[in-house]
DNA sequence: AGTACCACCTGACGGC
DNA sequence: TGCCGTCAGGTGGTAC
């Protein structure tokens, strides 16, 4: 489930899990996980190396070892990371399997096959191909001001611009719209200056909190369209009627109310 | 530039 | 219970 909430978490895990222990052997338990034969042999010479450190930008993550190779990480749809005792029970839909000398293991998780790891040059090098935008939690207002002004499109698009803006998916931009009670559907550039601070504002608001409680929509206050997101829905705030349209190819939910266009 | 549609994969869920 | 259609928290390519 991996927005930048979620990557941000898994970001933790793995740091968490890293730590102090060089890696015994890194398992590829599915190919198709991988980027081609230059990776899988990246990976096979992680034996016996620490992990130096991990940083996200976005949705991807981005480790680095000493030699200085680095890895990309990203996640599709349905991928995650978990940290766990060798003695516990491997996760499900692990594709790739890291175990450290500290007895921890990592797991690499793709219930589609959607995501991979790639062996690259350097983060630098990755966002520039892939067109990465600044992280939404380090672009700061500047960055979203222009950004927003200058995108003649749809709202929520911009918000899932990852070229733009990177991290906001498809689940957390229509919780920002919704807290910013502007219609997914409404042109960006129409918003203008108070609308866009709102819309910067809770896009830092939502995506800390979710950050905070982990990204576990369970604990996400009861306030959020997050968990009314869905087929006869009702707004958490004024009762009304969560609607779902198509926006950018994607599910939109929104309070037909709340949120006018 | 922005959008729409398809493709990639496979699990989960609702309807019959 | 079982089969089937549909959808899905992402991205990349193509075509308009």
């Amino acid at each position: 489930m991996p927005e930048l909430p979620d990557v941000e978490v898994y970001r933790k895990k793995m740091s968490k899990c890293v730590k102090g222990g060089k890696i015994k052997k890194a398992e590829v338990r599915d190919e198709r996980a991988v980027k081609g034969p230059k990776t899988k042999k990246a990976l096979a010479k992680l034996k016996g190396k620490s992990v130096e450190k991990i940083i996200r930008r976005g949705k991807n993550l981005f480790l680095k070892s000493p030699g200085g190779g680095w890895f990309a990480f990203h996640f599709g749809m349905t991928g995650a990371v978990e940290c766990f005792s060798g003695k516990e029970k491997e996760p499900p839909y692990t594709k790739v399997l890291f175990s450290f000398e500290s007895g921890k293991k990592l797991s690499y998780i793709l219930k589609r096959m959607l995501g991979k790891i790639e062996a690259i040059e350097s983060p630098k090098e990755y966002i520039k191909k892939k067109k990465i935008g600044p992280d939404a939690l380090k672009a700061g207002y500047n960055v979203f001001e222009k950004e927003g002004e200058n995108y003649t499109g749809g709202v929520k698009n911009f918000l899932m611009s990852q070229d733009k803006i990177s991290g906001i998916g498809n689940i957390y931009s229509d919780e920002i719209l919704f807290q910013s009670k502007v219609h997914p559907a409404a042109k960006t550039d129409e918003l203008k200056g108070a609308g866009l601070k709102k819309l910067y504002r809770n896009t830092e608001k939502v995506l800390k909190e979710a950050i905070k409680k982990g990204a576990d929509p369970r604990k996400l206050p009861r306030t959020w369209l997050l968990t009314n997101r869905k087929k006869d829905g009702k707004c958490p705030k004024c009762g009304g009627a969560v609607k779902k349209i198509k926006a950018g190819g994607r599910s939109a939910y929104y309070c037909v109310s709340c949120q006018k266009k």
